[in-house]
Formats: structure tokens, sequence, C-alpha cells
DNA sequence: TTATAAACTTTGATCAATCAAAATAAAAAT
DNA sequence: ATTTTTATTTTGATTGATCAAAGTTTATAA
């Protein structure tokens, strides 16, 4: 029976690892992802490295274990699946439902995570478009193009969104910015730092470089 | 925003001033339905003073002040409809849902609770038959008429069953001692202390006194 | 009416999680 | 090859919740 904070620090190690390519993930980073001093994340890495959940050299970084990354999947699948229940089934709008699943996926059991997901009907990805792991803790690897890495004249369809800011999902619910679209790459200009997009081949949108590679996308 | 265990005192604290008809609640009962031992409930009961949530006499008890109340009913409404959700929607076991709305009444935001509110149709009672306080923290008053203020002859509706345990609730569900059922009661034996009843017109069932007091009844 | 029991409070300690600030090590710049 | 900067660790302290065990009231019984 891990704490809540022992959960939020191997899901949040876990998804730092997963973007970082699966090497050792920094001090800084851990201690950033939970917003606590770097003191405090020195502390708690030592204990979960007594408790087995992962592998601490100092000043150079931790790495889950096996026990850790399966911990670390399931808080994953159980965020995922509470943000497509509250989506899906009580209509909150995909702006707000962050917060509610970081606070309800460690109060939700493991017999009533398996309800929800049959009734559900075993969903495979999230409202944001991110894959939801299985139950034994894998998960398809997801595509790691974004709308910068287009060509003009690229076609491709939006695989998900990679913002839980409210402001940043807002802004691409009014845009069409949702999983699943279809894009063209219609203009890119390095020197403005612009990039210019048609949706569902109706829509016009302008994005800068670093709104652009929020948006996960496939061929 | 009160942490759980604040949460815990003032619904129990409710819970139990509702049973034991609105005077203080004494510190031993606080103790017991906590489960925590009796100087940390004096410890905690002073703590909850000092932030206005319960005016607290030493050695006399308990009484919860209005925001206390207020606070107290909102678990309270948190835990019923959640219990709801649990078995009407997910279809879990009446005998298990106790403990799950336990955890997740503290992290359900009031957002998602109007939204599960809603998508459950606004329902009135729990499915122990509970009423389910409003938003505004009115309850109707239940009935305190158990199976044992009943006359042979009688004829009662079931209102609710008051035990959580699970072997209770797995024994109530198997003899049809279920919120609604019409129940007659056939036989009165005081010395062998068991009253035998009719359930459906069709179903018998002998009870003692000490389980027959936890059935809840309406004429 | 004293002795005993029951209910309650105090005291001193622990544990998990945290911070601020001082100390140290490694990396980058000069 | 030093110095400076940045990243990380240590240290000492705090907060909330808890317990065991000792002390104090109040109630009950003899």
């Amino acid at each position: 029976m891990p704490s809540s904070t022992v959960e939020n620090y191997l899901k949040q190690i876990l998804i730092e690892s997963i973007q970082a390519g699966s090497s050792e993930v920094a001090m800084g980073k851990v201690a950033e992802c939970l917003q606590v001093t770097p003191g405090t994340a020195t502390t708690m890495v030592k204990s979960l490295e007594k408790k087995g959940w992962l592998n601490y050299r100092p000043r150079r970084g931790v790495k889950l274990t096996t026990s850790g990354k399966k911990m670390g999947m399931n808080m994953l699948r159980r965020h995922r699946l509470l943000e497509t229940f509250l989506v899906e089934t009580l209509g909150l709008d995909w702006a707000e439902i962050h917060e509610e699943a970081e606070e309800l996926e460690h109060a939700i059991s493991e017999k009533v995570l398996e309800k929800l997901d049959e009734f559900l009907g075993r969903p495979t990805h999230d409202p944001h478009g991110d894959p939801i792991p299985t139950k034994r803790g894998s998960m398809p690897n997801a595509s790691d193009r974004t709308l910068i890495d287009c060509e003009v004249g690229d076609f491709v369809r939006i695989e998900s969104v990679q913002d839980q800011g409210k402001e940043f999902l807002q802004f691409a619910r009014k845009k069409k910015l949702i999983p699943g679209k279809r894009i063209e790459v219609v203009q890119f200009d390095p020197i403005a730092d612009s990039l210019e997009f048609k949706i569902d081949g109706k829509y016009s949108l302008t994005l800068g470089s670093k709104t652009a590679a929020k948006i996960i996308i496939r061929p």
C-alpha cells in the first residue's frame, strides 16, 4: 500500500523516463515535475530505493526497477482511464480533467478500476490521445513525430496533444486541434517561426514551433 | 481544504450525533468510530475546535458547529452518491461499496460530484436505503422504527439496513432483506429472542433482536 | 463515604513529507 | 588550471497524525 506521494513519484519518473528515452532521470527533473525542492526529492528517492522501486546513483539520477515501472504504468492506467470516464461518461471538458484524475487515481481500487474499464468498453486511448496501459502494464509506444517534423504538403492525422494545461487545451479545442483530425501542412516559414495548416480541409491555422511541437501526429 | 482526516472526523461525528439524538458526542464514541486511541481523538478534536468545526467541552464531548455540520453533511452526500454510482453504474455488490466510497469521497471534487449526481438522475437514497443529503445539506429525517418495534401481524416496508459490514450485507441480500421489500411479522417470541417474518409473502425468515434492530422500516 | 473502575487528557515519542539554507561535487568558463 | 556556476546532497527544523503509557476526573460500587 504505497502512499499517494510514492505513487506520484513513480508515475512521474516513468513519464520522464519515457520522454527522455529510457536512460536515468536527473534529480532536477524529479524535483521539478513533482514540484518539490531538490532536497526533498533526494530524500524521497533514497527511501524509494530502499523499498525497491528504483535505483539511485547519487548525482547521476534514478531509474525505475521492474516493479517501479509496473507501479508507474498502473498509475498511468488509472489516470487515463479516469480521464476517459470524466469526459465520456460525465461530460466534463477535457481542459478540466487532468487535476481531477490526479486526485482520483490514488483513491480508486483495482476492483473498481476493472469495472470502470469494462463499463467504458476497454478504451485504448484517453481524451488527449495518449494510450492507456493495459492491466499487465504494456502500452503501445506512441509516435514521436510532431507537427514541426512535417513538410509542406504533408497530410497527417493528429494522434495526441502533449500539454495538460487548461489554457492550451481550451485553445486546442477551439481550433479543432483534437486527436483524430486530419491536417494538411500549407506553409512553413523558419525565419518567422510560423507553420500554417488546414484542418479538416476547412479551418486555417498558424502556429509557432513551440506550440506545433505539442501536437503529436501520424502520417 | 480540510484533510481526509478532518473530513472523516466531521462525517463520523455527524453520523453519531444523528444516531444519538443531537446531543454531545462522547470522546469515547469519537475515538471508537474513527478507530484511533482516545488520546488521538482528544488532540484532533481540540484542533478541530480551533478551526471552528465543532465545540468541545472537556470530559463532556463534542458538538458540531453550523459549518461542521455542513461539512459533515457534504461528506455524507459524497459517500452515498458514490455508493449509488458503484452499484447502479458499475455493478459492484452492495457489500463491497462502503470501503471503496470511503476512499473516493475524499478525492472527488464538487464539480465532478455535481456531474455524477446529474448522471445518476439525482437519486434520493443510496443502495442501503439511506437518504442522500442535498447539495445544500438538508436530508429527510429517516424513520427510527426497526423490525423489533413491530407487532405480530404488522405489514411494513424495509426502508434501510443499518450495517455496512460485508458479512451482514451478504446475508441480507441472500435473505431478500433489501430496501423496498414488504415484510409481514409472523411471530414474536421474547423468551427465545426470535422474530419470524415473511418477505414478499413468500420467504420465511427468523431473526434475533440484535439483527432485527438493524432493519429500519416504515408502515 | 471512601475505594475502585471507567472515561478521558497529558506527555513524550515516532513517522512521512516537506522546506530553507549550508555544504559539496561536477561541469563550464575563463 | 583556476574560478565560477549549476546541480545535488546534507543538515536541522516543522507540520499533521498517530501511539503508548502515565496522570487526572468523574462515576459507580462497596
